[in-house]
DNA sequence: CAGTATCCGGCCGGATACTG
DNA sequence: CAGTATCCGGCCGGATACTG
């Protein structure tokens, strides 16, 4: 506990030596998949396999049962398998993936304000006279 | 201005046809360097490049130059060419960058006082009988 | 100083096919 | 239904060496 909270302060107010205390929340939540999966499962809650898998469109099954092992075993999403003929599978957030909401929220706000303006920096860029 | 006020919002509401409005804000910042390099600008300022290369560790400056043009052509950092001998270049943060900050606040906020919980999953995870 | 040029390995994700 | 098994390509990043 003591050790936690030592380290924890020490990265939240920036460690003189290197340390970005970003980096580690982005390996944990932001990879490609990551995201749309969490996103998925706190719009539409708990569902199964099938309906994340149709609702994020693209991704295959492999894919999809890579990230999913890993959020569980982050701790972010809990799976339940219910021993049944067909089978059933069922997922969705835990106490913890529940905690990055406000984060999402915030993410998805900065977005929907700025992404605009990222547009218009590459088109003057790509438009600037090359040198 | 109408058409992106329409877009946003779709996004920010959580447009019914797949999307998560989070996936092109990981896209733009969140890379294995992006997060560190904007961190370190945000925290010791205008700085050289071999500043940023010293503070950052590890990363080649190959690799360091890739994510700074990167991040130019986006508008979240201004790059500075002084045509000296020896050559001076110094970069920092736009005011699109600089809106980031509220959300890099967060974010190591959320990582302070969570990823200690993900470290107990991963570990209770990996400890459980394997079935 | 502030980069560029080359080569190279690993990992992530996609395609396809198959299974308890 | 809820996955697993194989194969495979691309891209990102690292190592190393060189330059205006």
């Amino acid at each position: 506990m003591a050790d936690e909270t030592i380290w924890t302060a020490a990265a939240a107010t920036g460690d003189p030596e290197q340390a970005c205390p970003v980096s580690p929340v982005v390996d944990l939540v932001f990879s490609r998949w990551t995201t749309p999966i969490l996103w998925t499962l706190h719009t539409h809650g708990r569902q199964r396999f099938v309906e994340l898998h149709r609702r994020i469109a693209v991704i295959t099954p492999k894919v999809l049962t890579q990230r999913l092992r890993q959020l569980e075993r982050d701790g972010l999403i809990v799976r339940t398998h219910y021993r049944e003929v067909p089978p059933r599978v069922e997922y969705e957030m835990s106490d913890l993936g529940r905690s990055l909401a406000p984060l999402f929220a915030h993410l998805a706000e900065w977005g929907a304000a700025n992404l605009g303006r990222v547009e218009q920096a590459r088109h003057d860029h790509d438009a600037a006279p090359a040198r």
